[in-house]
DNA sequence: ACAAAAGTGTTGGAGGTACACCCATGT
DNA sequence: ACATGGGTGTACCTCCAACACTTTTGT
């Protein structure tokens, strides 16, 4: 079906909910060290409806784009970062989702994200806009009120995150290449918002094969310096839908 | 976005996976009696593309319609039932899911459901038309071609399925108000493909406060007549995503 | 009495949590 | 030497699979 100019029609628009992994205080490098936590970026709306507000990335699904790149090209547009992890998350589409008097109703097929935030165009602290004015990050924890629905949508997004990282292989998303099993452990502190036994959590992801090792270790620390490990391209990181039809190269079990 | 009349546009559509169990071979009441099995409505396209071929029940999104609303009549109006349960499946949006020479590029919201198959319209057997000529149920072992993607979105359907039986509640979608562990257990055994121990199972239930005994029992057997259970509403099903906000009633434990 | 399925008890292994302990390095 | 986090060993506990066993009905 093909809909009418001027009359009204159904759009159907993209958005992504972008996680990044920031120490709480930035701007105090000799601080107490608390857990870093949850970040995103939202970029504030220039029009009508909710013009002022802060809202998700995103926008029309463009004509000749697969929905992930819609989702991959406004995420390269907020953060300049391309995705370590991209799923589709939810079509939210019910009558309610746009205020009275807006021509059109709107379907958004919405996507969320994670990227490695030392590469993160390096954004200050709260609320502070990054050089694009429009965009800022805010944690998780003191989100502003958003327009439309993405309220709930954000809410959904962590409730999936915090589910995944138990029982899939995607915290390595927020680090770089190689970490340290204390940095991955931090990562699944933080989602999981509680302390993990170093103990156990090391032989957990080892027998996982999540991990290898690349042999090096850390320099320059006071102790002793552990080893970097290399996430394992050889085991999938999680069922990523119905396409991504599970890389398994050979690999020794 | 509104797109303009004539020109390629992007179609929004709703479809929708039906599941329903029924015995394998209903034409010989007193056959060996082999395990029920997962089967399937399809419909028979009409018109190019794919015209003859069979595919998913489904259509245009209407414009005053929420997702799961048209779902749920696209459901009704090829099974003349209600769904035990509705869940949205997955958004499908590749560029390359139309055939070459399509007019508008179509985006599937689609959703899976589960119905009594008792209260099914009796289809017969394998491959025969109801009423409606241009319905038909397949089992899920032998699907014939499907037109577009349909295939990948069936098998992914079953995937999820799969899935959720372990770990949620929603196998009783498939039986009556009341029925018996046993019946309960044949659903699970029929969904995973495996016979499950019967002791187990019981104690798994029961410990999961899913079901209520009745205090009634099934009467006519020729053995030790078991208790009826009907489903606990007071534990939710499962996440049906972010929508449907996790029906609480006060109740024990 | 017997068959058949309902329902109960008991055991052993797998996996996860808690925590004591040793190891390696810079200061 | 010692402080610090890296890394290992081990006991315990809980949950789950297997399977022997008892119970209750109709014939």
């Amino acid at each position: 079906m093909t809909l009418h100019d001027d009359s009204p029609g159904i759009a159907l628009a993209v958005s992504t909910v972008i996680f990044a992994l920031r120490p709480d205080r930035p701007e105090v490098p000799s601080a107490p060290a608390s857990l870093p936590s949850l970040w995103l970026p939202l970029v504030r709306r220039i029009r009508p409806p909710y013009e002022g507000q802060w809202a998700l990335p995103g926008g029309p699904l463009q004509l000749d784009e697969d929905l992930e790149a819609s989702a991959a090209r406004t995420l390269a547009a907020t953060t300049a970062l391309a995705p370590n992890y991209l799923e589709q998350l939810y079509a939210f589409g019910t009558l309610d989702r746009s205020p009275d008097g807006a021509k059109d109703r709107v379907v958004s097929i919405v996507y969320w994200a994670l990227v490695n935030a030392d590469q993160a165009s390096q954004a200050t602290p709260a609320s502070v806009e990054t050089p694009d004015a429009n965009v800022a990050w805010f944690s998780v924890d003191d989100l502003p009120d958003l327009a439309f629905d993405h309220d709930v949508i954000v809410e959904y997004a962590l409730w999936r995150l915090r589910n995944k990282v138990e029982y899939s292989r995607i915290a390595h998303a927020f680090l770089g290449d190689t970490f340290t099993l204390a940095e991955l452990r931090e990562v699944h502190e933080a989602v999981l918002g509680r302390s993990l036994d170093p103990a156990n959590f090391r032989r957990q992801i080892e027998s996982s094969n999540a991990v290898v090792p690349t042999g090096k270790r850390v320099t320059g620390t006071s102790y002793r310096p552990p080893k970097l490990y290399r996430y394992n391209n050889a085991v999938d990181p999680a069922d990523r839908g119905p396409l991504a039809p599970a890389v398994r190269p050979a690999s020794a079990s």
